[in-house]
RNA sequence: GGUGUGGUAGUUCAGCUGGUUAGAAUACCUGCCUGUCACGCAGGGGGUCGCGAGUUCGAGUCUCGUCCAUACCGCCA
């Protein structure tokens, strides 16, 4: 038996048991005559002493010890004569009686403290050190209790777990493929599944109508903190549902999981909020709802003045800054650059400060009076004390650039608390985006996603009015989770085809298995995807999905420690039928 | 593919307008220390300033290239 207990359970109702103990040197605190050793392993803390009356062999192998060095020790439980009220195991010590080095440990690169020394790409390459550290820990734990809740949440609703492989084909729509090449038919190529789209509708007409898996999922596009080329996610799909009977399930599942890993209650329905007014309130299609800070919208008033800016915009967007009329040159200048910087892309930033006393001052006084100004400011509800922000030129970028610019000020204005979730349905989602550079629609969700019934006369006329019975799930202006109601109907998905220019054959051969199954009694069924790495670091409080993930990759889509990707034998080439070429210039 | 930021001791960083022997903290090693828990005290070792070119009497510092890391844009149905 290497232990008795572990060195995060020890209390003072133990004291005068004899116990052994394993684990990892934190630390040893030497005094000559005797020690403190702080063990450590995954749960907790417990201090063990050498006392002057140990025995020579146990101060001797006491003194050998270094940091991470993996040891046994049997010892007796004392109540300590001065405890430690930041360990839960402060109350007591463990009087060694005898100590045994499992493993000694080199000098590790970083301290495996809760604010290490080490930077990031020191502590990817060690990541089975970093992970000792108690952040990590506690991030994977996070992970570990949210997929149990969402387990025991969906089996209790009648869903089964149910696996679908990750050698798929190829196909053309959304993400870059990840593919791995067979070795049986030389020149044929798997690939690893952007989802378990497909597969899953594919149960729903094989009748397991209510469906989920946490499973891996693989993108081969550049990376970001939130997203990584392997990541994980609930996905689920119904049969026999509508929109609502979707938003149902699954708004009750987020506040479950809400409600039982941090004790959050959110007894309101959760907003809904249609695509179009996102976008024309917040300029984007996962606003942050935490705070106001709503668009407004200055047409006409601000045309044909001179201001050649205004004159020449097809969009003039303003949002109010309040209590910020104080600021300085210095901090607009600070807003101005932020907006000008090519990510963000606006021309300029003009700003209008509604000053204590009422009266207005702005960074267009030549072109505009007085009046004009106090009647933008009580259109858009400024009071006094308050700054507007104005963004204006062509409509997509400048509602892109006032999105950035209000989540700045939100950010500057504290009005982003990690504490407090704003979660909201984002819903009536374009089925189709039109791309210039190819000419032709693509799926804004995915080719499968169904149309609203009253739009579909829409395909023949203008196919870019089209809205979607499809959903995202969005908390705090990270977008959670997506779904839609599927097309089941064979004939609406060839419309749907069509649409995207796949010619019939085409068709035929990515999506054959599915129209095929479709003409054997396919289900009305509709489902939904989240992004179960982000759904931990939202709940965690972090921004970057990565230390959710025990071994992630890094920024290049490297893994640091395994050194992956890397090169292959010359002979497992042969074998694959595969010839490396120099990339052309 | 693009933009920004960074790369100096094991580690995290400082190092001004170019100028003697490149510093701090921490980690590491040695010694002392009976109540520490970020122990303390004294001492010590540790550097090809990412790499390569260039400018200069002289480059950690300036210029160009390159590699690596990171955040973002493009991309991610």
């Amino acid at each position: 038996m290497y232990r008795s207990h572990t060195c995060g359970e020890l209390r003072i109702a133990n004291v005068e048991q004899t116990v052994t103990l394993a684990g990892w040197v934190q630390r040893v605190r030497n005094f000559g005559a005797m020690s403190f050793i702080d063990l450590r392993d995954r749960y907790g803390i417990t201090q063990l002493v050498i006392e002057e009356q140990a025995s020579e062999e146990v101060k001797a192998t006491a003194a050998s010890l270094g940091r991470e060095y993996v040891i046994q020790a049997v010892g007796r439980v004392v109540e300590r004569s001065s405890k430690n009220p930041k360990l839960p195991t402060g109350d007591v010590e463990v009087v060694v009686e005898s100590i045994k080095v499992l493993n000694a440990s080199v000098v590790p690169p970083f301290t495996i403290e809760d604010n290490t020394d080490g930077g990031d790409d020191l502590r990817m390459r060690y990541r089975y050190l970093d992970l000792r550290r108690n952040p990590l820990k506690e991030a994977l734990t996070l992970r570990h209790r949210m997929s149990m809740a969402a387990r025991n949440f969906l089996d209790g609703e009648g869903f089964m777990e149910i696996e679908t492989p990750y050698l798929v084909s190829s196909t053309p729509e959304g993400a870059r493929d990840f593919v791995v090449p067979s070795r049986m038919e030389n020149g044929k190529f798997y690939a690893l599944p952007q989802s378990p789209q497909t597969l899953k509708q594919l149960l729903m007409v094989a009748g397991y109508d209510r469906y989920f898996q946490i499973v891996r999922c693989f993108r081969d596009e550049d990376l970001r903190a939130d997203r990584q080329p392997e990541f994980t996610q609930i996905d689920c799909e119904m049969s026999f549902v509508e929109q609502e009977d979707v938003l149902d399930v699954f708004e009750r599942m987020a506040k479950s999981m809400f409600r039982e890993l941090l004790g959050v209650e959110m007894t309101e329905q959760i907003p809904r909020m249609p695509y179009s007014e996102a976008l024309e309130i917040y300029g984007s299609d996962k606003p942050d709802i935490r705070f106001g800070m709503r668009f407004n919208n200055l047409p006409e008033e601000t045309r044909n003045s001179g201001f050649v800016v205004f004159d020449e915009a097809e969009y003039v967007g303003a949002i109010v800054a309040e209590g910020c009329a104080t600021y300085t040159r210095k901090q607009i200048d600070e807003l101005t650059n932020f907006v000008k910087r090519p990510q963000v892309g606006a021309k300029g930033l003009v700003w209008i400060r509604v000053e204590a006393d009422g009266s207005i001052k702005s960074s267009i006084d030549k072109f505009f009076g007085a009046e004009t100004l106090a009647a933008w400011a009580e259109k858009c509800g400024a009071k006094a004390g308050d700054m507007i922000f104005v963004i204006a030129g062509a409509r997509k970028r400048s509602l892109t650039a006032l999105c950035e610019l209000r989540l700045e000020l939100g950010n500057r204005l504290g009005l982003r608390d990690k504490s407090k979730f704003a979660p909201l349905w984002v819903v009536d989602f374009p089925l189709l985006e039109w791309d210039e550079e190819t000419q032709r629609y693509y799926a804004m969700h995915h080719p499968f996603t169904s149309p609203k019934a009253e739009d579909i006369p829409y395909f023949d006329t203008d196919p870019g009015k089209i809205r979607a019975n499809a959903y995202d799930f969005v908390v705090n202006g990270v977008e959670i989770g997506g779904g839609s109601i599927r097309i089941h109907d064979h004939e609406l998905q060839q419309k749907m085809f069509a649409a995207l220019n796949f010619t019939a054959e085409e068709a035929e051969k990515q999506f054959g298995f599915l129209m095929n199954a479709f003409k054997f009694g396919a289900p009305p069924h509709g489902g939904i995807a989240f992004g179960f790495d982000r759904f931990c670091s939202l709940m965690g409080g972090a921004d970057s999905i990565r230390d959710y993930i025990a071994f992630p990759k890094n920024n290049a889509g490297r893994d640091p420690m395994l050194e992956s990707p890397t090169h292959i034998s010359p002979a497992q080439l042969e074998e694959l039928g595969i010839q490396i070429v120099e990339k052309p210039e």
